[in-house]
DNA sequence: AATATATTGTGAAATAATGCACATGATTTG
DNA sequence: CAAATCATGTGCATTATTTCACAATATATT
């Protein structure tokens, strides 16, 4: 179990991507799928699709293919995602409301179990999706008590380190961070950082370029 | 210049992180940096920012460090980000809605000048930031007409695809995916794939190992 | 002005990730 | 049942990325 610590990231990366036609799959009832056919719909390489399932195990079968639903249950079991995990979310604004409403998050097994806001005309507000709005300064006892294993950062960027403070405190073990600031945890919290305006930005650079080439070309 | 085409792209993405402290420090009158301070406060090595930077240019001066101001401008400058990009949004539920009243893009250099729906209830609603959303047919004309250059999709996964087709055949160059599924593009024209279940899933694989990693150095 | 200290830029080593190409084993066909 | 076909699993070469370590250069100190 140790050696999975060496498994490259982007690996675990791809295994959460070719969950995504596995499970289109599983609905169609295609019971057979090769790593050909899987490496197109994820935009990889065959040759990576069956590197990064071997370094779990052997899952296909020679001359045949993987079997779907097999596959997919070895992926989430790979993953953790063969449980269900409950969540927290610290600032409810409009991208905290438009998260919490989401329910891709139930169907992929994470529950929202509390939300949290500093403002005082939020809290108190009670939520489509059946919660109320919580005082942040009530984070600390609420995870603990209702033992919630990961937090969801949309607060201002200012409040953000504050906010992972406030959870990581309490224990709470994984953050998934959508404010543009870097949130700086203990080595017993994993943060992720998610920031919208990096990836405009990355597509922005990309395309540059593209223009650069043709021009270059064209000359 | 074609050089730049063979930059890591890890470089380009930490790029613009490196922007985000940058910006701060603008703001707060801090004129120089060093290496290792950035590479702090983004998490990376110092002689990893030295690297990154280095494959544009020679911005710092030896034994002083980089001059902010200076240097938050050359990565505009290599990013692409010192000129406005129009944008448009199709799928206007929770998170569009979200996306185009949130003004950070504003200030980072990007305008929403279109905003998309194919459901007639939602077609022709003003939205508190000015526009009215129109429907997703229009798709076509008005990227031509106006001549967008970034598409944002955030419609239901099943739809896409079909979003994306209206959106490249029209000429745009950029398209930036929140649903989950994989967009297919020809060659003129670049995606970035921003699925945020994968997210939560590269949380919860690596909250497992720490789980794991425990159990066997307590036995 | 000499010495100590700070910090960049970069070649080269180390590490990480990808992809080819083929042996291996399953299935189909004639 | 032999031959042809298919598709996995994997060793290895290749390519990509990170990090080290140090020469080069600037500034501070005495
Ligand atoms: N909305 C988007 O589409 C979008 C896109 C990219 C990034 N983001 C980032 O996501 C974050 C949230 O965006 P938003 O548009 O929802 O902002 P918002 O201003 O609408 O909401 C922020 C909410 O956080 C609350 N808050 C502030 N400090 C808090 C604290 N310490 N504890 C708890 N709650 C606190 C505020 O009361 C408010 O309700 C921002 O960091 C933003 O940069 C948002
Ligand atoms: N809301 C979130 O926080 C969140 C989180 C993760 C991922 N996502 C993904 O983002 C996407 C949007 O999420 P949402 O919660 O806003 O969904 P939503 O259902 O609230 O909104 C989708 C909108 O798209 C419109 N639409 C459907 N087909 C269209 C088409 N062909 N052209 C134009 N418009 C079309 C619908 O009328 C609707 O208004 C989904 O793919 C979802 O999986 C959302």
């Amino acid at each position: 179990m140790t050696k999975e610590s060496k498994i490259p990231r982007p690996t675990i990366e791809r295994l959460a991507l070719y969950s995504r036609p596995l499970e289109i799959f599983v609905k169609s009832n295609i019971p057979i799928i090769s790593s050909e056919k899987l490496a197109e719909l994820c935009g990889v390489n065959p040759a990576q699709v069956r590197k990064d399932l071997a370094y779990f195990g052997e899952f296909g079968v020679r001359g045949v293919g993987y079997e779907v639903r097999e596959l997919l249950r070895e992926i989430k079991r790979i993953l953790g995602t063969d449980r269900r995990w409950s969540l927290c979310i610290v600032g409810m604004g409009n991208l905290g409301m438009s998260l919490v409403e989401n329910d891709n998050f139930k169907q992929r097994g994470y529950d929202f179990v509390a939300a949290f806001d500093l403002d005082p005309k939020k809290v108190g507000i009670e939520l489509p999706c059946g919660l109320t709005i919580q005082p942040a300064h009530t984070i600390p006892e609420q995870v603990r008590a209702v033992g919630i294993d990961l937090g969801i950062i949309t607060t201002p960027s200012r409040e953000a380190q504050r906010a992972a403070e406030l959870l990581f405190r309490a224990n709470l073990k994984g953050i998934l961070n959508f404010s543009a600031a870097q949130v700086r945890t203990p080595e017993c919290c994993i943060v992720e950082n998610v920031d919208l305006s990096v990836k405009l930005e990355n597509l922005v650079y990309h395309l540059e370029m593209l223009y650069k080439e043709k021009n270059v070309t064209a000359q």
